[in-house]
DNA sequence: GCTTCATTCAATCAAATGTTTGACATGGTT
DNA sequence: AACCATGTCAAACATTTGATTGAATGAAGC
């Protein structure tokens, strides 16, 4: 316990190697899929390090997953405070919160040492290599996060319907994870079609996207012959 | 090898059993995290009777891949040129070929003694546990598929660039996984602010909510106000 | 009754897994 | 010097893993 914070110079060296080859390989692999003696012996340290280090692999795990996860969900928050600061009480423009959302991962990828495809696919797996469930202060943070952006698109969307909203969102963020862990498979199913755009462009697209899909039917569900609002629809 | 296709009444039995008891595991714990051993015991066989019907763990996990994804591709295909039929030589609609790529999947989990919920994980998992990368047969008839539906969404978005068409249509395909593998996931990030919508519901919802994400910038007839085409969006 | 074939089963295998242990090294403090 | 905390390491641990073997079962065909 207390041995994580209380470094050496040397050790602290150790400790960062595991988490770095561990990371790498999580993201190459998958969560399970990489042994313990897969990491430590590219780390080239010894199998105890793990458990020394981290207490156990299940710990490595957790602090691979709150590395940067935690600071992007932080780094999220402070962007959209800054953007309701700027537009006042009511009406930060859609996009802009859909940018406020995703953007913090460009922040991030430049933080940690990896590639792009490695460090994104590594993001994804946190989210879709489900039955890994998510360490709790993840969890905690993800949900507080989620909130306080629903409220947001809820304000910049004014009359959509909060149970229509929220599907949306949920729709959106399955958006932003699947590009994110698989858009080199994208290019496998399209023979490069899809052509090697930036970040930048990519990012670009998708707030589009999303802001086009969230936007649709706001004021009034469509159909007037429907009954009441949580109706469900016809097809 | 042989011995997969000449089955006696009673070996099918066993056969027919780990099937089952195979993708539900699967779909609740992910492809790895279940032993074969896990499987016999639900099946109530014994541990070698994987390897006798199944050849390996592998040939197993592969059967359970192909199961229902390769009929789910036939339908969408069968359906899309349902379509292309009805609707003549220009204009299938969008919703209407949104429909087509999403169905299929309501109309297979009927077939499956699962519930939708398991079902719906299963083939969330299939697409999302990446690194366990899809068996030849299911990832040739999935391009094709999408090759397919590709050129029909671009029939449909006339003036899009095919570059961003093909990204519209990733986001698309990550919603839809998403939202199939962690709409649990939802419920309890919201607090069961998402209701218990039907499937039919879901299905409503997410076609519209692509459909806009798809539409965006494209000059067709709903939206006259929109400028140019196939313009990069300044972000 | 005998043979043939598919199927089932207990037993066993080697390999890989995460974890623990106790010895050892090192550098700083008293 | 003696002491102590921190880190490293080879060795070993008990389980679990997927797979294989060879004997047994039983029904079908002759």
């Amino acid at each position: 316990m207390r041995a994580q914070e209380t470094k050496q110079e040397t050790g602290a060296a150790t400790r960062q190697r595991l988490l770095e080859s561990a990371q790498q390989l999580f993201a190459e692999r998958g969560f399970d899929r990489v042994s313990v003696r897969d990491i430590t012996d590219q780390a080239g340290a010894n199998v105890a390090a793990v458990n020394y280090h981290f207490r156990s692999r299940e710990g490595l795990v957790e602090e691979v997953m709150e590395r940067y996860i935690n600071p992007i969900n932080d780094e999220r928050l402070e962007r959209l405070e800054k953007l309701e600061r700027r537009f006042g009480g009511k009406g930060v423009p859609l996009e802009e919160i859909l940018d406020a959302f995703v953007r913090p991962f460009v922040t991030q990828v430049r933080r940690s040492e990896m590639s792009e495809l490695l460090f994104y696919r590594l993001m994804g797996r946190i989210f879709g290599d489900q039955g890994a469930q998510l360490p709790a202060t993840v969890e905690v943070g993800f949900r507080s996060m989620l909130a306080r952006f629903i409220k947001a698109f809820g304000k910049a969307l004014p009359g959509l319907d909060r149970e229509e909203l929220i599907w949306r969102v949920h729709f959106t963020v399955g958006s932003m994870i699947h590009t994110m862990a698989h858009s080199d498979t994208l290019q496998r199913f399209t023979d490069g079609a899809a052509g090697s755009p930036s970040m930048e462009t990519i990012l670009s697209r998708f707030v589009h996207f999303a802001a086009a899909g969230m936007r649709d039917g706001v004021a009034v569900p469509e159909r007037e012959e429907s009954k009441g609002s949580q109706d469900e629809f016809l097809f």
